[in-house]
DNA sequence: CATACTTTTGAAAGCGCTTTGGGAACAGGT
DNA sequence: ACCTGTTCCCAAAGCGCTTTCAAAAGTATG
């Protein structure tokens, strides 16, 4: 069923049918109910990509992977994705993916762009002085950050949640229970997410007076195994931290292992703070001892972005939107004053 | 830079140029390597939707994903998307999700269909007559099944693994060893993944004349949280199992915590295998005992799915695949003998 | 009843590509 | 010279929508 047939059927022109089936104005009350129910009735929709052709509006967002695996992998980008796509939808968006392939990165987001696959972009995981932002400005395809360029925030549209102040306030709560000698199982610290994390971190210890010992500290790859082998090999130090800070869930699964194997009773010989990202399939309060948490939504940062890049895309004239989300410390069982 | 335009510049027709950069071959290899080159040299990237609106292929698959939100939130499906769209990328072809939204499953299937918005779609998490099915047998949309429906399987193009054989297998290795009462941590069993896993393990302990305790089962979401609470009821009834199956790594990680806190040791107190679908971030060599498997790369599987996906809309009167995984077991440190 | 508006409809021109159906131009064979 | 094939190229017709411009129909006003 095509339009044309359908406005045949109807004894309509094209003009008419379109208009009415897309909420114009300068069509009839009786008109656009007729229209409306027989192409119910006939079950026409229409086709996308000549309304695409003839809108030049793609009403598609794109996700671009890196060819790097590691960052697909990852079950917070799932989520992320999965919080923006719901939005999308709702916006009669689709969802666009692209990852690997032999094509570059770079290159995807030009032919994005000058053949108007999509609208925008969403760009994740951000590095430090991440080039796809330049690139984005020149290509003057709307696109909005999820985090931030290391020290930029102007510019370019980003939505971000504090991560420095989250593991600034995860460290003082430690040394506010008397803890001296902290551990940090972060994310890669290239990522700005993770470097911010390390930058609250390296704060309330310098804050305190307090010596950031290099040996507490591992960056990479958040896996459940880095976790558990990394937190085992800090908790064996000879002055081995009594806290620990865990950039993510499966990092704290690792640890809540190593703990474990170690003997050492968490919340009691040695205190866990994790960073919680709402996924749900890994919850902290119901692990034993129930986890403190620095906690925000992954999710629902993902829907917000959905709606700022809309918005930019809807008014491309208006303020550029930054956004940055406050990170609720939840304290719990795993953190306890330290032991003498 | 426009199709036209360039056709211009290098004072040929539209024609000609389209074709040299399709690689038809009623074009001179002088005039191809000339537009090759003039147009790598201005950037011209074709427009999508005109050219989609040309020939009427979307060169785009979809994945539709239930408004049932554990299915989209599982980190397996993004590992097994992250496969499949490797393979479309380097095909060329973009890759569609579509996730709640107002619009019913159904109807976005009609709507892919219709509206010609992909060339294919692949179905994911079938349940036990599965009405998508018959839904895309009817809308002549060329799609492939992640799995299959419970007892039929043919009239539709699938991809699974032997989860009947290999939770037999497991089910059989632990009677091997002598255990007799044995749990098992499933899926939702109205997934037939799920079931077949269930069915597997019934047969092989109807098979030794053992019966199937009821309590020793758990059906449903694979969280962490699950695994845990379940595997700790389970393992503190009066008659408990002497080992445990399970179905996704996150029960497992959860079982072992259970496990650990009632001071019951992995591969002596209690024998443990779990289904490892090959998530990076989840490593069951990693783990102390490491885990005895069974053990079939999700991530693999999609980048299959995506091929025999390509092959179907490629050449649609081919017949329709079939294709069963032999999953691997794998033993390792997590099961024994059973301690009288 | 003519005039001036407003409301409702339509013909036709695109959007940027692919593809059909020829037509030159040039070679080789007679 | 003529015919037959090739090889290389092009004009123009779509693909299925939206949108501009203009005309027809209806309504209120003098």
């Amino acid at each position: 069923m095509r339009l044309k047939e359908l406005a045949k059927q109807l004894g309509l022109s094209q003009t008419t049918v379109s208009r009415a089936l897309n909420g114009y104005p300068e069509v009839g009350e009786a008109t656009r109910r007729r229209v409306a129910d027989e192409a119910a009735r006939l079950g026409y929709r229409p086709n996308a990509h000549a309304r695409r052709l003839a809108t030049g509006r793609a009403h598609a967002i794109g996700f671009v992977f890196p060819s790097d695996r590691s960052v697909m992998i990852d079950p917070l980008f799932s989520d992320f994705i999965a919080g923006a796509a719901d939005v999308y939808a709702l916006h009669g968006f689709e969802t666009l993916l692209h990852a690997g392939g032999q094509e570059d990165e770079m290159s995807v987001y030009r032919r994005f762009a000058e053949g108007g696959a999509v609208d925008g972009v969403v760009v994740q995981a951000p590095h430090v002085d991440d080039p796809r932002v330049a690139l984005l400005n020149e290509l003057k395809l709307p696109y909005i950050v999820h985090g931030r360029l290391d020290s930029v925030e102007d510019g370019y549209a980003w939505l971000d949640i504090d991560n420095r102040g989250a593991f600034h306030k995860a460290t003082k709560l430690l040394t506010d229970l008397g803890h001296r000698r902290i551990g940090l199982l972060n994310g890669p610290e290239k990522l700005t997410f993770a470097l911010h994390r390390r930058e609250g971190y390296d704060k309330a210890l310098t804050g305190m007076g307090l010596p950031c010992n290099p040996s507490y500290i591992f960056s990479g790859v958040m896996t459940e195994e880095n976790g558990y082998r990394e937190a085992k090999r800090i908790l064996q130090l000879n002055d081995r931290p009594t806290a620990l800070l865990l950039s993510s869930m499966l990092l704290v699964s690792g640890a809540m292992r190593a703990a474990h194997e170690l003997r050492l009773e968490i919340g009691k010989h040695v205190s866990l703070i994790g960073h919680d990202d709402g996924l749900p399939f890994l919850n902290a309060e119901g692990l034993v001892p129930s986890l403190t948490t620095t906690t925000s939504s992954i999710r629902a940062a993902g829907g917000r972005v959905a709606e700022l890049l809309l918005e930019r895309i809807e008014r491309p004239e208006s303020e550029v939107p930054h956004e940055l989300w406050n990170v609720d410390l939840i304290v719990r069982g795993s953190t306890g004053p330290v032991k003498g």
